[in-house]
DNA sequence: GTAGGGTTAG
């Protein structure tokens, strides 16, 4: 079982041996001719196509039927993008037993675990689908990388299955990996009937308990019963039984293995083991696919032998080839900079420090994790990094207490980075705590950011008497950032009265920000106030700020185009109208529903979603798309607060078009990335 | 149209 296309640097062969480069056509789309699925699943070549076939099955009506959903599913799981096969399997009307069965593995093959036992688990409360024997197996190896999770295949079996080769594998495999290979054993021995796979998990399980003598004999039980080893069999045995390498690396050429990625991995390690570096380049030198294992395999192998410069330079090239680096890579790396002693690639590594935030703040947060472990230490920079992590918050707490066992002392950054944390994830007790013990303990005076963090943290959660107590008793006077997150939680919470109040203040000290009229006639709108939308524009429009228009600029080319909203005098408009529009269809096909809360005039319902699409930021970020190359990140600058709607609309945009877009505005930097967004200050 | 078993560090 596997992908029916091999994935080959960037082109696929499909299985009928037809190598596909172009580029599918959105004619077809507007000639809405009826639509030939298989034809387009053959025709679908580049992770790039995928989504064009997609978006022409979805507007065909096709992509909510179970059985092309069920394809859609698989191959967006295989490109590892199992946010759309979510996306996806959502929008499936009758699920059958094969969407289930492709969104569970789609999660345990993108090592998503515990997704895929949640998912299990609204399989199991349903009375419209059971699970099957393809379920098992995949359940069981969800399970095995979550041994709390261990329980549940019992929930299954006890569903009256019979075991069957796939299901007993995966047994075997989930006892071995628990540490259970006696049970395992018992299993595997009592089977009827046993393919290449179960003898596989049993010699893998013994190697994995540190049984490689049980391990052995297994595996010369299978040779004896005639079962040929294959791929999988001889990366298990490769990285142990280094003696009979030589010998295994024979049986792999003359068996024509030697192109499978995992065995040339296992080789490159097996030599470098052995000493032999001379053998590596001869392997990786003729691999035909090489994966990020293969060029983590072959800098560990110079890395561990000594020759650290070596290592550096494959590490230039595989940054060359553009394969990006993970945590593996980066523990070898930094072996080799403690090997040369050179300080100046020490600091280069501590200036990794980012990087933590920045990968926090793109949601990468594995990577964010791994380069925090590499530089923490004795200062606070790399810690209060890691507790601004978006998506971390429910944990930043922890990193704050190991901080403090490794006796680093907290600044008033830590602090802010803390109260960030609680607030985007309504921790307002711990929030609360955090406030007191800067003051108490740490002696640390709150700054006008730290109460604006407090004020966002009781805002957001809907606390808002409570935000406005507390402003009222601090012993300074609050300024802008303080009253504006009142004003913002307001908007969001339908709060007209204390929103009245909030900008009132906000008014008196800072009249010259247009934002803050914008904010409160949104507050108006929103509850079709359009009396005081009135009020806003006219009390803007008397100090001359109402007719400021929202404009967003891009840089291309060393040339600075700026867009405003609704201007039709770009040479290009009408070409990024264009694309907006097809983008839009795009995105509606995937769930979206335009906010018009955000459009702040009095018109009709439809006239207001097509006022959206208007806003700057999206003609400039389309503007981006058609005039830069593919994957290229987009940077935007705008001078007002950027819409939710807009924000909704850019978090689609970067996942349809696999774009990077940072968006600066008077407020906040966005960075969007693959369908999330983080948001942070400018501190 | 759906499933199991495989390679990298410390």
């Amino acid at each position: 079982m596997g992908f029916p296309y091999n994935i080959c640097q960037g082109q696929v062969v499909t299985s009928y041996g037809v190598s596909c480069t172009g580029n599918l056509s959105y004619g077809n789309e507007e000639r809405n001719r009826e639509i030939d699925v298989e034809g387009l699943f053959r025709a679908c070549t580049k992770s790039e196509d995928v989504k064009c076939l997609h978006a022409l099955l979805a507007v065909s009506g096709k992509a909510k039927s179970s059985f092309v959903a069920t394809r859609l599913i698989n191959m967006y799981s295989y490109f590892g993008n199992v946010s759309l096969s979510r996306d996806t399997f959502d929008q499936v009307r009758d699920k059958d037993s094969y969407t289930w069965n492709s969104m569970i593995s789609a999660y345990v093959r993108n090592r998503q675990s515990n997704k895929a036992v949640k998912c299990v688990s609204e399989m199991l409360s349903r009375t419209d689908v059971r699970p099957d024997f393809h379920t098992i197996p995949t359940v069981l190896k969800a399970c095995s990388a979550l041994p709390d999770e261990a329980s549940l295949h019992y929930r299954i079996l006890k569903s009256g299955f019979e075991w069957d080769v796939f299901v007993a594998a995966s047994l075997v495999h989930m006892y071995c990996r628990f540490g259970f290979a006696d049970r395992a054993y018992t299993i595997f021995k009592d089977m009827p009937s046993r393919d290449t796979g179960c003898w596989n998990s049993m010699i893998s399980g013994y190697f994995q308990n540190g049984n490689a003598k049980e391990a052995l004999s297994i595996l010369d039980d299978m040779i004896l019963e005639g079962v040929k080893m294959d791929s999988m069999t001889v990366a298990t045995i490769l990285s142990v039984d280094l003696l009979r390498g030589m010998l295994i690396h024979l049986f792999v050429i003359k068996h024509g293995l030697a192109f499978h990625v995992f065995v040339s991995n296992a080789l490159i390690n097996m030599y470098s083991k052995l000493g032999e570096l001379k053998c590596v380049p001869n392997v990786f030198d003729h691999v035909y696919v090489r994966d990020i294992v293969s060029w983590n395999s072959v800098i560990a192998a110079y890395e561990q032998n000594n020759h650290p410069y070596v290592a550096i330079k494959l590490f230039h090239r595989m940054h060359l080839n553009k394969v990006q680096p993970d945590l593996l890579t980066l523990v070898s790396l930094s072996s080799c900079v403690a090997q040369m002693k050179d300080p100046l690639c020490v600091k280069c590594l501590r200036e990794y420090c980012v990087l933590i935030n920045l990968y926090g703040k793109c949601g990468r947060l594995s990577e964010a994790i791994f380069l925090f472990y590499q530089v923490c230490g004795e200062t606070s920079v790399p810690w209060n990094a890691i507790m601004s992590c978006h998506g971390l918050e429910d944990t930043s707490l922890k990193y704050f207490e190991k901080m403090l066992n490794e006796e680093v002392k907290p600044t008033h950054v830590t602090f802010l980075s803390l109260l960030n944390a609680c607030s985007h994830s309504g921790l307002v007790d711990q929030g609360k705590w955090c406030f007191q013990v800067m003051q108490q303990e740490y002696e640390i005076i709150p700054t006008l950011k730290h109460y604006g963090c407090m004020v966002d943290m009781f805002g957001r959660v809907g606390l808002l008497e409570t935000a406005y107590n507390f402003i009222e008793s601090m012993p300074i006077r609050p300024d802008a950032s303080v009253w504006g997150p009142l004003l913002g939680a307001c908007r969001i919470h339908g709060n007209v009265e204390m929103g009245r109040k909030a900008s009132s203040h906000l008014f008196e000290l800072d009249s010259q920000d247009v934002g803050h009229y914008v904010l409160l006639s949104n507050l108006y709108a929103n509850f079709g106030r359009w009396e005081g939308v009135n009020e806003v524009r006219s009390l803007a429009r008397d100090r001359g700020l109402w007719k400021t228009p929202g404009w967003s600029s891009i840089e291309l080319n060393s040339r600075v185009e700026v867009f405003y909203s609704g201007n039709q005098s770009h040479p290009q408009y009408g070409e990024i109208l264009k694309e907006l529009g097809m983008l839009n269809a795009k995105i509606k096909s995937l769930g979206y529903i335009p906010d018009t809360s955000f459009v702040l005039q009095d018109v009709e319902a439809d006239e207001k979603e097509n006022i959206l699409p208007n806003h700057s930021e999206r003609l400039a970020i389309v503007f981006g798309i058609l005039n830069t190359p593919p994957k290229t990140c987009i940077r935007i600058y705008k001078n007002l607060c950027v819409c939710g709607d807009c924000h909704n609309v850019t978090k689609l945009i970067s996942k349809l078009t696999e774009r990077e877009i940072i968006v600066r505005d008077s407020n906040r930097f966005h960075h969007f990335k693959d369908g999330l967004c983080s948001c942070g200050d400018y501190w």
